[in-house]
DNA sequence: CCTTTATGATACCTTTTGGTATTACTAATA
DNA sequence: TATTAGTAATACCAAAAGGTATCATAAAGG
């Protein structure tokens, strides 16, 4: 089976794909309302959505006979994080605030190493 | 031309050339060093150091002649980027604190609004 | 200069990807 | 039940990805 990881990352290196994701954050869409966003027939936006649904990046909803396309955050939340460990190298300052921040959402108290 | 974005996530959509970073962010590392920590041929390191070099993900610095790959981390916090459009729908309370953050970085008072 | 070491470039192969076109299934509805 | 709208599934194609093997190039060292 493919890593939860692989195939997130995997399902965003399509530029398609990710223009998809960002119509869905408006909303749940059936694949015709998506199609209309593209200029490509439905079987190719159907294969887009298929990539998106093995990488857990959206879950599809019937209803009726529509099938809603539904954006799934939390997915999209761990491929974000896979970048922390680089965040050192880029920023110092913000990545000790964001300890910051963790520490205190789950302590309640204020942590501060400069 | 790639837009940059593409060429980020095109060329981390393999786990091969996300694990490369990884080792990158220990210290610059040749080819040879590269290929060392993987059971593949040179020829295909070297073709995933390019399409990390084409993504702006590396650089590569000669010296001598050995050929240093090094780590770009500004290109991996723009990719990490993207995914801040979609934050607000994994953790409205993160997002507000990190909304904070920033304001408080570039303004230095607080706005606290729950 | 010749050898060794580190790397780059190219040809070639197989699998995957991204797309179209076509056909089949399913559910609301006249 | 016949029709029609919304999807799913499949066959097919061209191009890109990921890999190996091989040859070319460049620099350090005897």
């Amino acid at each position: 089976m493919i890593p939860a990881e692989q195939g997130a990352f995997r399902a965003l290196a399509d530029p398609t794909r990710r223009q998809i994701l960002h119509h869905l954050s408006g909303g749940d869409m059936t694949i015709a309302q998506v199609s209309d966003q593209f200029d490509m027939t439905r079987g190719a936006v159907k294969k887009h959505l298929t990539i998106l649904q093995e990488g857990r990046l959206i879950s599809v909803h019937t209803q009726g006979r529509e099938r809603l396309n539904r954006l799934e955050p939390m997915a999209l939340k761990s491929a974000a994080g896979w970048f922390d460990h680089f965040s050192q190298f880029w920023d110092s300052k913000l990545s000790t605030l964001k300890t910051v921040i963790e520490t205190d959402m789950k302590t309640q108290k204020e942590n501060n190493n400069d």
